[in-house]
DNA sequence: ATGTTAATGTGTCATTTGACACAGTTATTC
DNA sequence: GAATAACTGTGTCAAATGACACATTAACAT
């Protein structure tokens, strides 16, 4: 739970009796390499705290293959926002790329952490208004950047990823094939 | 201002009272074709409302060259994130594509709504929660669709902005150079 | 209205990419 | 530990793309 604890922290101030509270809400669990998370068709009734391990959450195209929406990484808040806003079926799944540990809050509680006074639904709107802004950024950024920048961003920011994720997935991560990421691999380790 | 309030109003029920308020703290302004909302190095203290025209955001590359970041369509909120919520300046740059009339809000009214009352506080954190959603969707939109498909799919969706936006910005808009966008144009016609 | 600038249309060419095919290598499973 | 499946490395080739170059057209300013 320290984990999840300086994740909070590090968005500001919260009274510990409002941090307990908050952290108390949250349940730690585990689930196994290759075991899915969320399954198509399920409604999304929980937000994630990602502790360690790399959670894959994908589509389905028409002939069943699976199309990388995102690799999700330790110290992430995630969750299918459509489904768990609105309350929606979701057509994706996601599945965990090793063992994972995650805490897990349902919207039950989230619904109920909003109304619970005042200080608690300003913090939980500082956090939404915080991955708000870095989804932003992030998607600015990968407009910006060709694939082998991509790469290397990656390989700075989450190197554990690159070790412990099949290539196939990162390339699909970084929006390319398997293959052209392979080239810019080989011309890396060549220069 | 009737924009703003059926904007508004698609977020679910508010109390005419908050509402009225709500609206109150929107001024409407107007620039001209040209002219620039948001300079490079400024704060950004305001979250304006489109209520007709385009606007083009964009950063400078390296050498001076406008790398579009975003084109903003009426009925749509927008700020820079960043700048707006963390109070740092944005290197970034915004101007007006054609003549913009928008509603602002400030960051200090955005505050005071925030501690106003739970209901407002409650509206606002909705508002988050589905621009946050969709701006999910829309990345995972634009991660599996091609350029021509995303360019179909702005023209069923903005056919508007491909009136009246320079081909060059939509181009990069969706990804891609004016040339290529020329040929895929051209390829349409032709069928 | 006319000169100037910005935007668009179009062809050529080099580069990049994706699709396929298949061999080699690691993981899993029974 | 042998069989099977999943993943990775690599070459070839066709298609897509970006970079240039330049002609044409539209928009703008004085």
């Amino acid at each position: 739970m320290q984990a999840l604890r300086t994740y909070f922290e590090s968005f500001g101030e919260l009274s510990s009796s409002n941090m307990d509270f908050l952290l108390q809400q949250c349940n730690e669990k585990r689930i196994e390499k290759g075991e899915i998370l969320i399954h198509p068709n399920q409604h999304v009734d929980s937000i994630y705290f990602i502790v360690s391990g790399f959670l894959h959450y994908f589509s389905l195209n028409e002939y069943g293959e699976r199309i990388t929406l995102n690799v999700i990484s330790p110290n992430k808040c995630w969750t299918v926002m459509e489904s768990f806003f609105h309350q929606k079926t979701t057509a994706d799944e996601c599945t965990a790329l090793t063992e994972v540990t995650y805490c897990e809050l349902s919207r039950t509680d989230y619904l109920s952490l909003k109304l619970r006074n005042k200080e608690l639904a300003g913090f939980i709107q500082t956090i939404t208004e915080s991955i708000l802004s870095s989804k932003v950024i992030e998607a600015n950024k990968k407009s910006i950047m060709t694939v082998e920048e991509r790469y290397l961003d990656l390989l700075h920011s989450h190197p554990e990823m690159i070790q412990q994720v099949p290539v196939s997935i990162i390339a699909s991560y970084i929006g390319t094939s398997r293959e052209t990421l392979h080239r810019i691999r080989r011309k890396l380790t060549a220069a």
